[in-house]
DNA sequence: CCGCGACCTGAAAGCAAGCTGAAGGCGACA
DNA sequence: TGTCGCCTTCAGCTTGCTTTCAGGTCGCGG
């Protein structure tokens, strides 16, 4: 699990790497808000742990932002205070579970396991692809980068869901032809190259982050980096 | 009001058993996990009692399985916790509303009534669907835009009320023709071309907003934007 | 009980718009 | 410097919209 700490706290957030890096997991750290609130939502990670307070932006006040683009990783706060009424501050801001500090590693584990089969659960009705601040509704046939409504043609929405069911993965030119055009051959035409650049333009364009990239030789990629 | 009690504490499940009576209730009780979901599953209940802690299958996750099964009989959760993380499990999990032990019966029978009230009031407007301006009154087989009644053929009538039941949806246009039509092949026509102008004539014609709308080479959906 | 007419539905045809893919020239990466 | 990929243009074709027409059904009146 790729997780996201943004905790002031050095010690806290130090504390916090050595343990989930020695569980298994891949673990990145900020260590203010503004800092958290730009990886939080250019990078991929499967689930947030978020200090309550923190200098600059608030835990809170990210938790919101990233919702009200729509980013539903889930959220694990960790707050010093532990008093109920921040804890339903919190949860209503959107956070998924709560942690009172001091707190030991094996539940943060463990609450961690349970965030992301719930989140697993959630996934079984799969009706929208989320990849950074873009996302896929398949329900509504709907794409949105960054909170904007984006039109597609039909062969664009094919192309794109392919390449966010394997997000950051590479994708080759074959996969393309034959799961987006149902091509088993090679048409000698650059039909993809064509679409891709329409995808682009549509997707990546006036975007600070560009989530196509080209893997020369070999096809493309749904991602960060 | 048929109500499911499900409480190990035989002495908790006789007290709630004889008030419910007694305030004119037919109560079942189970005193395991394992038997209330069995009742649940396949006998009719009003409403559910459901205690937090109980041996074998857990409150929440009899709630979780029977929202899962589409069940969405009213849940009254009853814990001797009442930590607050404990309620909001409680309510996430698909629980109703929340009693901490030791209770009162007449905060039992009053939240009772409240959870029926509830349910009555969801079922009354299920007889009119709305969306926008738009609204369609099932039981009376009007449609209203904007104020003005709008009349409409039968076929026309339920090819809007799918739409409706899909709001914000894509809908396909085998969807269309197997639940509007009952046809399960394609009629190789374009009833549903034909169909679409007639209501939209009827609907969009002379409005700012259009409602319906058209996804090429997918079907339509009914909403704004 | 039969016949007429209004109305509804679905098929077909013509039309318009929008989408797709082929080609060519340009730029970038190795 | 050569190869691979990118972008633009344009023509053809698919898709969907609208109108018209004919068959069928229902209700009313003779």
């Amino acid at each position: 699990m790729r997780v996201l700490v943004i905790e002031d706290d050095p010690e806290v957030a130090q504390f916090l790497q050595r343990g989930l890096t020695a569980a298994g997991h891949e673990v990145t750290v900020a260590l203010d808000g503004k800092r958290g609130l730009l990886l939080a939502t250019t990078a991929v990670h499967d689930a947030l742990i978020v200090d309550r307070m923190l200098p600059g932006v608030d835990g809170l006040t990210i938790i919101r932002t990233l919702r009200a683009s729509q980013i539903m990783q889930p959220v694990l706060i960790l707050s010093a205070v532990g008093e109920l009424d921040d804890r339903v501050d919190g949860l209503r801001a959107g956070g998924d579970d709560y942690l009172v500090k001091p707190f030991a590693l094996a539940e943060v584990l463990a609450r961690l396991d349970a965030l992301a089969r719930r989140v697993r659960d959630r996934a079984d009705t799969t009706t929208t692809l989320a990849l950074a601040d873009l996302q896929l509704d398949l329900l509504r046939h709907e794409v949105r980068r960054a909170g904007r409504t984006i039109d597609l043609q039909p062969r664009e929405f094919q192309l794109l869901e392919f390449l966010m069911r394997h997000a950051r993965q590479v994708v080759t030119r074959t996969m393309l032809l034959e799961h987006v055009w149902g091509y088993h051959f090679d048409p000698q035409t650059n039909v993809i190259d064509v679409h891709i650049s329409r995808l682009r333009a549509k997707i990546d364009r006036d975007q600070p982050v560009p989530l196509i990239h080209t893997i020369r030789g070999v096809g493309y990629r749904l991602g960060l980096g």
